[in-house]
DNA sequence: CTTGACCTTCCAGTTAATGGAATCCTTATC
DNA sequence: GATAAGGATTCCATTAACTGGAAGGTCAAG
């Protein structure tokens, strides 16, 4: 698969795909005419940090989740674990936006939705992430 | 309230905060010696921005939210409609990590834990993101 | 009245991309 | 076979969002 093909696949650009590769994120294989030549697993972790990237785990957070597919011979425990540290992260970023969630959708309900100004969200927004 | 203490409470950097204001996302008022004096509000926008951003809503994502902070002239359809817009980005990004919670569950369930290496996390994690 | 913690501005550097130029490869059409 | 379009390559510059550090002002405690 070509880079324009995976990059579209993966919902990502081109060069972004490009510098995940020059900081060592992918390793796609090349093939005689020097194009870039990306395996299904190449789309995969891709597609992965894509989402995670939008999510706001960092590009390290990111390497240590591309090690995991990597390298084979990891012990277990320690993939284990790792994938563990993660999942709370992912908790926690679940019950933040849930939060964020609750708030709106609370204003939503509250506020008019005419074209009076002074709509309740301006001072309940203020008083919810205190 | 100081730079210090509302980077402390807000959980973060007083250097983003600076730059922050900056970019026009935060409007401390200024002491008589120079110093930002932060009210309540500047701390509530704070913890949203820290938050927001944190959870990879874009800084003019962020800036859309802080208008409706400031903008109190603003009709409250639209207020409403900007509010209903960000609920479905939040719901997106919570199936998001749902998913990727999913897969890393699971995994940590099926992974040995002890010290053999080929933990089955690598081959199911390549195709959980297709 | 000085020491230390905290504040200021300014300028430089970093990270994570993104844009653009110049050039090469492939495919379809004349 | 020439040519033009579409996609690929590298390289260099720029942007966005911070981050670090220097040089200096402010303030409460001893």
């Amino acid at each position: 698969m070509n880079i324009g093909d995976v990059a579209h696949r993966a919902g990502l650009p081109a060069k972004t795909i490009r510098y995940y590769e020059d900081i060592g994120l992918v390793k796609p294989l090349r093939s005689q005419n020097g194009y870039r030549r990306f395996r299904d697993s190449d789309l995969h972790k891709l597609s992965f940090l894509g989402r995670a990237r939008s999510l706001g785990f960092s590009i390290e957070d990111c390497r240590t989740l591309m090690a995991l597919y990597e390298d084979h011979s990891r012990a277990s425990a320690d993939v284990k674990r790792i994938a563990r540290q993660n999942l709370a992260k992912i908790e926690e970023k679940i019950a933040e936006l849930q939060a964020m969630h609750d708030t709106l959708s609370h204003l939503v309900k509250k506020c008019h939705g005419d074209d009076r100004p002074d709509c309740p969200i301006l001072t309940d927004l203020a008083k919810a992430h205190g």
